[in-house]
DNA sequence: TCAAAAGTGTTCAAGATACACCCATGA
DNA sequence: TCATGGGTGTATCTTGAACACTTTTGA
């Protein structure tokens, strides 16, 4: 065994980082969270959330521990999305880093942005300048939610546990970028057959109120396993 | 900038290889190059051909040569998979892997098989037991290839320039393990019009002999950037 | 002449799209 | 009572799936 380290040591090791596309959905927009860089370079400057992948810590961990430092939140949806390791990425010394994309629920969207990092969502329609690589990031992130959202049911992770039907079409109009017929977008979703209609309604937004729906996890999975596709 | 090297330095650092998985197509079947490896730990069993990344080399270039070194192949399609991180993957030390995943192409097939690191080709319909978490990563290089294909014409990649209908449809064959029917299937593709009918045919399969075709990059490019979805 | 692979069209079913009016409610 | 957003059904078109026979040619 000591040989294999001998051998390993011949190689060189790099900086790790973890960066987060961390998305959210409010007021009928998709949003970006974001902050102001706190240090040179580029200090003061529109970063994406990341950190140091540490001694003992996966890259998933690293990258729970960095979301959860900044929002508090756990258990958020997270997902890999791609490494980015040119060498000369970061003009402060040579960093691998692994983007990640995170989807906020609405519930929790407020005190995400309210953190003591200084975060701030964004439009995704409006998105500013971003230090080194990180508007690339972004940009692979969003073509990666808009097809993940059309073949996995993700969407329901931007959204509270109970939701109603104009919230999740306009979260799908939102994603991609361009407006549903509702008769035909409810007649998809509901002939899925993964949604529970509760017997209340969310008056926050109509006189006559919207009925509430749920996400049926365990009959989506019994469905997957039975081979079927998700599609909107 | 001192300051933030000082910053960095606080962190700890990774050796970090790239592991690729190699598809080939070949008699009908979708293959795997792997090779037995060289060195402790786990030395003789099956693996994936990897390499570190060294100074100066981003990620994309790493793979690059790692495959060159090993095939003597250059300008092969390649696109990184998935990092794979936990602490304790390799029990010989930490190490960060970035797989990727490559097809090439039916010509160069035998020579890649030949070469002096004793690669070879194994089908994916009888893998063997491979060492650390290389299943894991061929089982999602073979679903991504699966749903790249739909959607991409990446398929071309791994015949020749030229090619007859009858093996462009053996190759969808093996990447979906299922039979799709002739006149669908050529219905489908033809319908795309992105590929060039020639007058030669090949008739090493056939004593009627099959047309060769070819695939109209540049048709393809602009179909795209009209808004073409390529499907299959 | 015949074996073996290449090539070709039509029918049917299902899914996607387009489209317009009534309903419930609180102010 | 009326303004606002929620809710519903049908006709048409497009797309995918199923399916069988003829052609070419070298041995």
């Amino acid at each position: 065994m000591s040989t294999d380290k001998q051998f390993y040591k011949e190689h060189p090791t790099f900086h790790v980082a973890v960066d987060s596309i961390i998305f959210g959905f409010d007021q009928g927009e998709l949003k970006l969270l974001i902050h102001k860089r706190k240090f040179e370079p580029a200090k003061g400057e529109w970063s994406l959330f990341g950190g140091f992948v540490q001694q003992g810590e996966s890259l998933d961990e690293a990258a729970n521990r960095v979301l959860f430092e900044l929002t508090g939140l756990e258990k958020i949806y997270m997902e890999e999305l791609q490494s980015y390791g040119e060498a000369d990425r970061d003009p402060a010394g040579r960093v691998i880093s692994v983007a990640y994309y995170a989807l906020i629920p609405a519930k929790e969207f407020i005190e995400a942005g309210n953190s003591k990092y200084g975060a701030t969502w964004v439009s995704v329609k409006d998105l500013p300048p971003m230090i080194m690589d990180h508007g690339v990031m972004v940009k692979k992130g969003l073509r990666r939610l808009k097809r993940r959202a059309a073949s996995q049911p993700i969407g329901f992770e931007l959204l509270p546990g109970e939701f109603t039907m104009p919230q999740l079409q306009s979260l799908y109009e939102a994603i991609y970028q361009e407006e549903l017929d509702k008769r035909n977008f409810r007649k998809k979703i509901l002939a899925m057959d993964v949604l529970i209609k509760l017997d209340r309604k969310d008056k926050s937004s109509s006189r006559k109120g919207a009925f509430l729906y749920r996400f049926d996890q365990k009959k989506y999975k019994k469905l997957v396993n039975g081979g079927y596709n998700f599609t909107i």
